[in-house]
RNA sequence: GGCGCCAUAGCCAAGUGGUAAGGCAGAGGUCUGCAACACCUUCAUCACCAGUUCAAAUCUGGUUGGCGCCUCCA
């Protein structure tokens, strides 16, 4: 299996540090309102590559934190009158509804921020100890020159940040040593939730955060740090000059970064006004959609987020869902029990579509060509099963296709759902109507349950339904 | 100013040296009472210029046009 690593720029062979395992770490949301989609990219992006690895067979920790004590936050809990840990917990709720929308796993572990405070106050204590920081007023300073491989992973080096750091010695910094050193406790102002440390009433910095939760968590090195193309400077890069220079050893072995979701060919921004939150997205589309368009393209190339797209994305998926919907029908009604001869030979063709998807996941997790070939397996199944397939034969198809989907996240096997008796008899009715040629009856009727939400399909093997 | 990315059909999107996957939309057809689903057929020489090579969408140089990071941001 191959990742490209943005800390050598190249594609390279994963290889486990304990093998059988993957321990990753993904950079999760600022709880500070309801996620937008282009918090969405990351989530759905890197859940299925844990799905991919446990399809390998290995065994995934997945950590993903939600930040609750941050300048947002605060701001939005002054703004309603409540508490920052309201806010947060408010928002760390909605977020999770989110996700079990768009079908994400829950991680192995949500760390939050405000509970893992004791172990951030140590380890910036073993990095002043250390000389990798220093105390000034009660602030706690990372001395970043003093870290040699400071810029290994965003490809900076020092004296290029200095050329730009232009705005850097704004409000009160100059007290830094060195305009690139970065903060990892600072004190309290008024009304602000404080710990106490050594140092000062205060909280600690973003970027130790996901340091110690990494840390304690997943240990002192790990397979996989993952999260957005913005993180990687400076919040990955001081992630690592953090981590490594308090714990003595590489930090994460690889390092994935998504690229941006843009909307109309813009950024998302505030000041746009084209931010859209995936609850939005949810009260029009079924968010599985949302995760399937997504998928369509390469996790690394920007992707646009337009109301077409999403509208072509819905009709792809649908003709997913439509074979696996007819692979049940058929096997409700299927006659014979076991495979015969001809079809063990055409199931056997299947092993071409899994090794297609299989080869894709594996380059990168290049989900654009796996759907491709998930399409190749639908194709195969709307062209060779009828109603004479036997029930092995189309529970082997419908299992594949179930496996296939759901490392991508997809769900086809919609569970069965039974229709009330009064619709049951309208479509009994309507049977009868089109036997006795009224098809104005038959199509009123149909009509009426279309309303109700129901879609029929006259298919040569009966009458088929579903949802609208 | 520094670092970096991208440009494939109406739309989306794979493909990194051997002569263009897949999806959506469109057109024609089969099936069907009709519709829907499905199936068949059809729809590109890869921004532009120059070069390397037997061979380039794929490598090199340049041009044009987009975009990102360097500041909170997925």
């Amino acid at each position: 299996m191959k990742l490209y690593n943005t800390l050598s720029k190249k594609k390279e062979e994963f290889v486990p540090v304990d093998e059988g395992k993957v321990k990753m770490y993904v950079c999760g949301p600022t709880v500070y309102n309801f996620i937008h989609i282009g918090n969405a990219r990351p989530m759905i992006v890197f859940d299925t590559v844990r799905r991919y690895f446990e399809y390998k067979g290995y065994d995934v920790n997945y950590v993903s934190n939600f930040t609750d004590v941050d300048d947002k936050i605060i701001k939005r809990a002054i703004e309603e009158g409540v508490t920052s840990d309201e806010i947060s917990k408010r928002y760390i709720a909605e977020c999770k509804k989110d996700m079990e929308g768009m079908n994400i796993k829950p991680a192995t572990k949500h760390p939050l921020a405000t509970e893992e405070i004791g172990g951030m106050v140590e380890m910036i204590s073993t990095l002043i100890e250390k000389g990798y920081a220093y105390e000034k007023n009660g602030t706690v300073y990372f001395r970043t020159r003093r870290f040699e491989d400071y810029g290994k992973l965003s490809h900076k080096n020092l004296d290029d940040l200095r050329s730009g750091e232009r705005s850097l010695l704004v409000t009160g910094e100059d007290e830094k040593e060195d305009p690139l050193d970065f903060v990892l406790w600072k004190p309290k102002k008024e009304g602000e939730p404080s710990w106490e440390s050594p140092w000062s009433d205060g909280r600690p910095g973003w970027h130790i955060e996901c340091s110690e939760m990494s840390k304690k968590y997943l240990g002192e090195q790990i397979d996989i740090h993952a999260g957005g193309e913005d993180l990687i400077f400076p919040h990955h890069e001081n992630e690592i000059a953090q981590s490594e220079a308090a714990n003595g050893k590489e930090f994460s072995k690889y390092w994935m970064h998504n690229a941006f979701l843009n909307i109309d060919n813009k950024k998302m921004s505030k000041s746009l006004g084209n931010f859209r939150t995936v609850r939005e997205i949810s009260e029009q589309y079924d968010l599985q959609i949302l995760r399937f368009f997504m998928l369509s393209a390469h996790y690394r190339s920007p992707l646009n987020f337009s109301a077409d797209l999403m509208e072509a994305s819905k009709s792809g998926l649908e003709r997913i869902v439509n074979a696996a919907d007819h692979l049940k029908f058929l096997m409700k009604n299927a006659e014979a029990e076991n495979m015969n001869e001809e079809e063990r030979r055409l199931f056997v063709r299947t092993d071409a579509f899994v090794a297609d998807f299989e080869r894709a996941m594996e380059d990168d997790f290049n989900t654009a060509d796996a759907i491709a070939a998930v399409f190749d397996l639908v194709k195969f199944t709307n062209s060779n099963t009828d109603a004479d397939s036997s029930k092995e034969y189309l529970g082997k198809l419908f299992e594949l296709l179930v496996k296939l989907t759901d490392v991508l996240g997809l769900i086809v096997d919609k569970e069965e759902e039974i229709l009330a008796e009064d619709i049951e008899k309208l479509i009994e009715e309507r049977q009868e109507a089109r036997k006795a040629k009224d098809f104005a009856r038959a199509d009123a009727i149909r009509d009426e349950l279309l309303a109700k939400g129901i879609i029929l399909k006259d298919t040569r093997e009966g009458v088929q339904w579903k949802k609208a």
